[in-house]
Order: C-alpha cells, then structure tokens, then sequence
DNA sequence: CGTTTGAATTTGGTATGCCAAATACCATTG
DNA sequence: CAATGGTATTTGGCATACCAAATTCAAACG
C-alpha cells in the first residue's frame, strides 16, 4: 500500500487551522451586535467583557480591532471601543461606496463567469420570488444573490472589501429589507439585474446594480426617518 | 478678562493625542516596506524587530495587524508575518477596483466639490506639467492630484478605503510612475480628468478616471515583465 | 547518501501585572 | 445651587512570562 493509496483512502486528510481565541470572540461579538444584543453606541468594556467570556484581554483586544476593520466597532477620542452607531449620511455614503462595489462586480461577472454561475444568479433572484420566506430568510437570499455576484467577479480584493462593508452596513441593509412593501421593488430590481446579467451587458448590469443600491439608501433614509434616533 | 478671551488670545490650544507606540511602529514599518528596506516576502520576525524597536511584542503586533489592515503585511499559513508580495494579477485586481474609487470620486467630486477645490485639482494638474521635479516628486504630485479628487468628493469611507488601496498599491504605482516615457501619458490623462471635472460632468469624469487606471494597469504589468520576480 | 526520528530552539497566542491617563464621585467654596 | 478641586476608581497601553505549536538541527538508520 503506497503512500498515494493511504491518502486516497482517506477523503479528508487536511486538519483545519485552529481558531485562535480572538477569530472566536470577534464571532460572537459580530453576531451580538449584529442582532442588537449589543446596541449600537454600547461602550464596550474590555476587563469586564473579556472577563464574561473567559478569556484574557489579549485576545479580546485582537478581536477588537478585527471588529473595528470591519466598522462594527468604533474608537472613541479616548481609544475606548463603542459598539459603531453610524449616522445616516454615513450609511448614505457606505452604500454609495457599495453601490460602486457591486456596479463593479456586475461588470466584470458580465467578462468573467461561467454559464453555471449566471444561471445560479438567475435561480437565486427566481427562488426569491417563488419562495421568499420570511424577513430574515429572505434578507439572507438576498444578500446570497448579491455576493454569489461579487464571487463571479473573480476579483478577491473587491470580494474582500464587499465582505468588510456589507458587515457594516448588515444591520441596515436588513432593516431595510425587512419593510414588507420594499420586496416588490426587490425584486423587480432584481429582474432588471439578471437580464442584463444574462446578456453579459457590463453597462447595463452596472447601471442596474447602482440603481438597485439608489434605491436601497433611500429605503434606509425612510426607515431612519421612521424609527431610529440619530446616531453619533 | 474673561474665559471666551483666554481661549481667544491663545492660538492653538488642543494638545494633540499621544500617538501610540504601535501607531508610530506602523509608520516606521510602513516606510521601511515600500522603500524595500524590507523586501516583498521578507519574514518579520516579531521578537527580533521589536527589540531592534525598543519596544515590546504588543505594540508591534497591533503594528503588524494595522499594517496587514492595509495589504502591507500577511500573514502565512503558520501565521507569520511577512511583507506582502502581491502578484501580478493581484495588482491588477486591486487596480481593478482602485479604478472603480477613484471614478466614483471623480463622479461625486463633479456634485459637491467647491469652486475652489476644482481649481486646486487643476492647479495640480498644470504644476506637475511645469515643474514635475524628478521621478520622486513627479510621483507625489500624482498621488497628490488623486488624493485631492477624492478628498472632494467628501465621502469618508471612500476616502479610507482609496488610502488603504493607495497604501498597497503605493510601491507599484511609484514604479510604473518613474517610467520616463509614462510621463506624457499621465500629463495628458490629467488633462482629460480635470478638463470633465471643470465641466462637472460626472460621466465623463468617472470614465476619464477608469481609462487613466487601466492604462497604469498595463504600465505596471510592463513593469513587472521588465524586472521583478513573480510574487508568491 | 537520502530519509527518518528525536531533541533543541524559535515563535505565536495568551495571560497577567503595572503604570499612566481618564472618569466618577464627593466635599468644599462662592 | 453651580462650579471647582481633590481623591478614588476604572480603563487602555504596554511589558513580560508562560505554554503550545512550528521549525531547525543533529544523529541514527537503511
């Protein structure tokens, strides 16, 4: 038996990476602020906090800063970190910078992606209206159809940058999502992005994408308007 | 004499905050890296670095961490730093979407920048034609020129994400750059850039910007074809 | 000589202690 | 009552020690 057949035998050999302490912490962290167990403008207190999950502030720190890359956690004039608590206009800039993100991903997935790829695009915009769910599980298909759009791009710093702001901006891109008279748009948005889509039109994918995130601020500003106190 | 003339008689009377130990690590590193005192895929050797530093490991490791934020350092698989050693495509990629920023920074600059900011831009654009200085200096007027564009396009995020990409972009740009026989082409491309800003014409910008990175694309593609090894 | 094994050394993640800076609280003063 | 000053407490940055994982090096084996 040689050494070729013992790893053939074996289907899965490779022993994943540990997690270090801090990709653990800035997981629940992320989750927690997230779903607003951790609320927007929450200071964060690190002996206290790192104390609560049983580990050291090292790591919590780590974690921290990892946080603080993705927006999720701001520090104040005095380093001390806040749960991120962005303003309107602040959200109203992320998703213009996103909206070029994802005019830019449409554009290159129009050169770049394979047939499978466009036709999993379409049966996930399909999907969504056959089979929506409810808010949360269709926010979720939602934001499924536009990164498997960011993924056939094939640009990892683009997928990367994408990643970092859609975490800022998951919390009011799923308040926005959640408002019931919004899905038709969604969706009929979507249409709009898949048609170009299939016909590898760059421009006119682009142009939808950034048509689709236009309409997205602006749902967000309604929402802002309705319910949410000015962030700091 | 009352408080309100106290602070009146004073100038400059905010202390600035302390920078920390990491934060100026970072800067030392971050010069040290694209001057290639460290070379691309140099192991940094945390212990050795920061007693060379007089410091201790934390603040260089938060160091670290800031840098790899920005693309300068990775980590491998064992989860030792080393310089970053981007590839060719890799450039390319981030160049992709450099390009992509800096047309939404043209766009937007065409609808919020002053009068006075455009005037600037151009100003910059006429001083690197008169007076470009050599390949160094040309080199910071150009990333000046840019920076000054996005700067009036007045939106933070984009503005922190254009100086993470300009950081990790800086040692390649700076190379192609200091072609001699690049230099009419970029004065021309300027030329396109501010003659479409000065009409505020936001398409017209936005394209001007993204023909101006392609064309660095390629420039830097030919740089790499003349002299340096393919990255890891 | 090439390969394998075991021991020594190096290195990263983490815990913890210390010091300086920031904040909170209380007493005093006008 | 409001403002100020002093003290106690809390908190962030940093240094250092420790342990486990990774790497290096030397010896043994085929």
């Amino acid at each position: 038996m040689s050494a070729g057949s013992i790893l053939s035998a074996l289907e899965d050999v490779q022993i994943a990476p540990r997690r270090s302490l801090a990709e653990e912490a800035a997981d629940k962290l992320r989750e927690a602020i997230l779903l607003e167990h951790l609320a927007p403008g929450t200071p964060v207190p690190e002996r206290e906090l790192s104390e609560a999950m049983g580990i050291s502030r090292t790591p919590l720190k780590d974690a921290l800063r990892l946080l603080e890359m993705e927006g999720l956690i701001d520090y104040g004039p005095t380093r001390r970190p806040r749960v991120a608590n962005p303003s309107l206009a602040t959200l109203r800039d992320n998703i213009t910078v996103l909206g070029a993100l994802e005019a830019l991903a449409g554009e290159l997935a129009c050169a770049v992606a394979t047939a499978t790829e466009l036709a999993d695009i379409a049966a996930r915009a399909r999907r969504m209206e056959t089979d929506g769910g409810d808010a949360l599980a269709f926010f979720h298909q939602d934001m499924n159809f536009h990164g498997a759009i960011v993924a056939a791009a094939r640009n990892a710093p683009l997928a990367d940058t994408h990643r970092q702001y859609n975490a800022r901006l998951w919390r009011a891109r799923f308040l926005s999502s959640r408002q019931i008279d919004r899905r038709e748009n969604t969706l009929a948005e979507h249409d709009r992005i898949v048609t170009a889509l299939m016909a590898r039109d760059g421009v006119a994918t682009a142009n939808a994408m950034r048509a689709h995130l236009r309409s997205t601020i602006e749902n967000i500003a309604r929402v802002h308007a309705d319910g949410r106190g000015q962030g700091g």
